[in-house]
DNA sequence: GCCGTAGTACTACACGTGTAGTAGGGCGTC
DNA sequence: GACGCCCTACTACACGTGTAGTACTACGGC
């Protein structure tokens, strides 16, 4: 089932539109990407979302002379798919080795931290909380 | 400077070899590769390295007839491109929001969210640390 | 000195992606 | 009713990837 989605950037960005409006014909995502300044030509657009369609990301239902696309993948799944890879790639599957490394390298604000601390307290909250 | 890694799962397999090891000639990555049930042929692997080189992911210098291979492409920054690229597309660039979704969607068991905790409080302890 | 072996270089091919042109079929307009 | 426009379908092409065969070359052994 989990798939491992391996997909471009043009391929998310068509899919980033599709999840965001449900449905969208190839016209309507042609002219989302444009105002993203992704400038491809509408027969572009419709190639790109026949192959997805080909390899089952997307499928469309007809209405009138327009083809109303649709994603099969949900946004989730790309994301856990997407999150897996590097998880597992860089961090032996261990997410909360992920987790440690984004908190420590990068850069996370102190009001996030404030945040996550808060986070974390709710999520062990039932068991021992005592927050530091 | 930092480049978008956008790098296939072979690819990765191979930086990962010459990550670790440090340098490998073709034949070291190539039975590396065997060992982890990545059965190529020589040639493949050797093509695949010659390729990364053209690309400038890795370098090589030679030794007797043996070409010894090397990343010029850091693990950390590889790993920073990926997560950006996951974190910019799906978190609109916002780590704690990641790290929010990672810990509560995920499996992050209570001696982890302990963990944690203990890492947060330790990063909010010191509050003026100013790495770069 | 010749031969085999090991190792790289060159070539090849199928498939996916990015990109887009052209063709064909309806629908609206006049 | 003919024309053109708007869509989709089909075709095309360059480039990267995965995969590997074949050619070439140099070193070591006898």
């Amino acid at each position: 089932m989990s798939e491992s989605h391996q997909l471009s950037d043009l391929q998310l960005g068509l899919l980033r539109i599709l999840w965001d409006r449900g449905e969208a014909t190839a016209t309507d995502v042609h002219t989302a990407l444009l105002e993203q300044d992704r400038e491809l030509a509408p027969t572009t657009v419709s190639t790109m979302l026949s192959r997805l369609e080909k390899k089952g990301t997307v499928t469309h239902r007809v209405e009138g002379r327009q083809f109303i696309y649709r994603a099969l993948v949900s946004e989730d799944e790309v994301r856990r798919s997407m999150l897996s890879r590097v998880t597992d790639y860089f961090f032996g599957g261990d997410v909360s080795a992920l987790v440690s490394h984004l908190v420590e390298d990068r850069d996370v604000d102190p009001d996030d931290v404030a945040r996550l601390k808060q986070l974390l307290a709710q999520r062990s909250g039932d068991a021992e909380d005592d927050d530091a």
